[in-house]
DNA sequence: CAGTATCCAACTAGATACTG
DNA sequence: CAGTATCTAGTTGGATACTG
């Protein structure tokens, strides 16, 4: 594979995994399986509504998240990940796995 | 390992891959071992030079990227990946593979 | 050749207020 | 409860000019 073909394809890849509130938001619906709108508010602290709904509506818009509304009043929504989403969750832990690698290592170096 | 710590680890490794044009540096060292400045910057259309002075000085703070001087008139300083860099093209790869995964996906839905 | 320095436009994200 | 709307401060990145 060409090389800066690849490298495209791997940006359309950040754009949807990053995104300041992203990683947060899939964790925690990974791990919740179903969460309500204030529920995740409450567990992300620091992020605004408006932060919560943008990022939400832009991995609804990837196919990554679910959205269920339940029309009712109050109004009661729900979030959970589609099963196209679960293939993300990979892409998450090879991140993370190397961020601990690369602590370690920043530490090592910070020692010598 | 509780979700939040590692979303944070996350943030982390997203910062130091992202950058918008992080992945196509790393990607044409991966492949040309060796570059210097121009090469780069030729290989890269788009980038400015402050962009690309940028984001080289970032990796390398990172102990991802080596910058090699050599003291002679013209100027030339050659670009590698490090040992400890190496560690980072699994993730690339992983992203890529997902990207192409996704890419797929979204090709899928439009056609329903 | 390999940068630095400066300025500015565009986008991002936070705070705040309002609503079905 | 689950948003939307608006305004604004701060950051990012591009264009351009200059330099050892």
């Amino acid at each position: 594979m060409e090389k800066q073909a690849m490298a495209c394809k791997v940006d359309e890849a950040l754009e949807i995994i990053v995104g300041k509130w992203k990683p947060i938001i899939l964790l925690l619906l990974f791990e919740h399986k179903v969460m309500r709108f204030n529920e995740l508010k409450r567990a992300i602290p620091g992020i605004t509504q408006k932060m919560l709904t943008t990022q939400l509506r832009e991995l609804e818009e990837e196919d990554i998240v679910h959205r269920e509304i339940y029309p009712q009043v109050p109004p009661k929504v729900e979030y959970s990940i589609t099963e196209y989403g679960k293939s993300i969750e990979s892409v998450l832990e090879v991140m993370h796995d190397w961020s601990v690698l690369h602590l370690e290592h920043k530490k090592k170096l910070q020692n010598e």
